[in-house]
DNA sequence: AATATAAATGAAAAGCTTTTCATAAAAATA
DNA sequence: TATTTTTATGAAAAGCTTTTCATTTATATT
């Protein structure tokens, strides 16, 4: 049978309050009973009830993680930094997966609200307007990893995109190719997709580069398959090219098998920069040359982040920007 | 400010009792009443505290996923299962990652004791028999996935690794090859490694074909860096290799990754099977073939135990053995 | 019309903790 | 020694729900 207070209290010969109190405040309590009662905790194997201490101290010391799709590394490795911080400051994280879909993230979200999580943190998608009605309408504090919103004021922390963009375009442009395309994700998506597009298309134009929206960018998703079709399609539009901005490690890992598959040599034939810097990028052969972000950080400062949130009420910067840097590999080299 | 059932009840102008069975037993209120409460409900935004009910119903509708890596796609595929199981029958669902680490599964076990969760799935990993007194002493029924254990009446549910390592080897046998190697995991584990070494050399001896332990095995973790350093080191033992038995999809790209370095064509040189068949299987160049575990029914499966250990407070079936299957893809080739 | 049955509702207890306030005992001060 | 302060402890309330039991009202039965 489960112990409770009272069952140790009876067998310490102490009240309920100096049981609390030996699991709270211990140096309130006499040296004899804090020994007595600490015995009999552990002889019952008494563990507080963590839903009665919520229910009266209106903290859980829990945070839930809200992220799309477990099966990308990139989530993954974001959850390390946030599980990270979040131990160390005793808080414990849900790890919520909404497998990209609305009804899901909505439903969790109900749940994580009735379970009187103390904190949300949401990761990549972009931030729609009727997200932000059901965040607002939250009683608890949200925090956005690695996307952000410019409409609405909630925190966030990620790289700047745009800028990472024109670096992976400049790079290659560096490295002598002139011939430059794109594995880019769909630009409804305003936050990751568009910015990393504006960026390598400002880089281009920079540069003096030529270039052409329709022949030389493919859109689609973030994943191995859409990486794969893309890199076919793009191709075939644009058979001179001699490098491509893939703006995932998966879709890049997606181009570079397809590019296997058609005996393209990489990097001599064509150059392929990723984008992530996930476990994924040296697991490739050639190992990738990507933009990493810095995925544990960004997810130990989103922690970070709604900790300020939770014990002062407001934020020390309301948007911070992260670092991005291009990490040289295999994948891509100098244009013959 | 949050609402409660109070102020639910209140703005009503009905008692508390009426409001909890609007949520709960509707059918136990008139039609008006129904129609008014739920009207006030919506107007409040009211959503019923989490933690008082569990308090009372001695239920949270919630089980714990306990995964050593959250970075393999192993698990990731795996917890799609348990989840789908637990979302059809109402039950949320609570990621833990412990990292491989001991201190950090027994932190974790401490606080779903205290949260008061219902039920808990551990995945994979042994069960060292301290894992069992604690699992024991937790008040709440704990299922096995991807993993089981001998010793102890746990429910479990897995494949049946020896077979799966035989049906691996006789595949290559079958094949053609006679020089087969392993990178297999590391024995100490008698639950996964051990059986899938000791069917490897069951098919060998079944088949006839030499074997020398000490030079066509090699024993390490299952991650790509693993399968890369154990080809690496196989290869050099074991020169006149034609075909090996890599026992995770990792190992096995790590292991490609190492033989494409070294110029070696797969499968016309070496042929390369894997074991899992993760999403990694098809993101390799050439896509791997595989010892193909069901992950989802594994979790789906687990799962459902869980809940019939909840429901009747015993399983049908102690150990389930879900069947494995062999995915032919392009790594393997006969023998020329 | 009188009685029995069913339907609808509410008051209060229970679930397990923390915290406030009060009290008793011990130690410090005058 | 008498008084104040400090230390140690406990009783009871509060946090939000569900459930038991009782009560009232409406409906069905004779």
């Amino acid at each position: 049978m489960k112990s409770t207070i009272k069952d140790v209290a009876r067998l310490a010969n102490v009240s309920i309050t100096t049981v609390s109190r030996v699991l709270n405040t211990p140096e309130l309590v006499a040296r004899d009973t804090l020994n007595e009662v600490l015995k009999v905790i552990e002889e019952l194997q008494y563990h507080p009830n963590a839903l009665a201490r919520g229910l009266i101290n209106k903290r859980t010391q829990t945070v839930a993680v809200l992220i799309p799709d477990l099966s990308n590394l990139f989530f993954t490795e974001l959850v390390r930094g946030i599980e990270d911080k979040a131990n160390e400051s005793g808080y414990n994280v849900i790890i919520c997966n909404t497998h990209n879909s609305k009804d899901r993230m909505i439903a969790y979200l109900r749940v994580l609200n009735e379970k009187q999580v103390d904190g949300i943190i949401f990761t990549s998608e972009p931030i729609y307007p009727d997200y932000y009605d059901i965040f607002r309408a939250l009683p608890m504090p949200v925090v956005l990893a690695a996307t952000h919103s410019l409409e609405y004021d909630l925190p966030s922390v990620k790289v700047n995109d745009e800028k990472a963009g024109f670096d992976a375009a400049e790079y290659l442009i560096r490295l002598g190719h002139r011939n430059i395309g794109m594995l880019g994700g769909s630009v409804v998506d305003q936050v990751t997709a568009l910015p990393r597009l504006q960026g390598f298309m400002r880089a281009l134009r920079t540069h003096g580069v030529d270039f052409d929206l329709e022949r030389c960018v493919v859109h689609g998703g973030y994943r191995f398959e859409h990486g794969y079709s893309g890199m076919k399609s793009l191709v075939n539009k644009f058979p001179t090219l001699t490098a491509v901005f893939a703006s995932s490690d998966e879709r890049a890992m997606g181009a570079i098998t397809y590019l296997h598959e058609q005996s393209v040599r990489i990097p001599e034939e064509i150059s392929v920069i990723g984008f992530d810097n996930t476990r994924l990028a040296e697991m490739c052969y050639p190992k990738l040359t990507t933009v990493a972000q810095p995925l544990h950080s960004i997810g130990y400062e989103a922690a970070t982040k709604l900790e300020q949130l939770l014990n002062n009420g407001s934020v020390e910067e309301m948007r911070t920007y992260v670092p991005h840097q291009i990490i040289e590999r295999e994948s891509t080299a100098r244009v013959t």
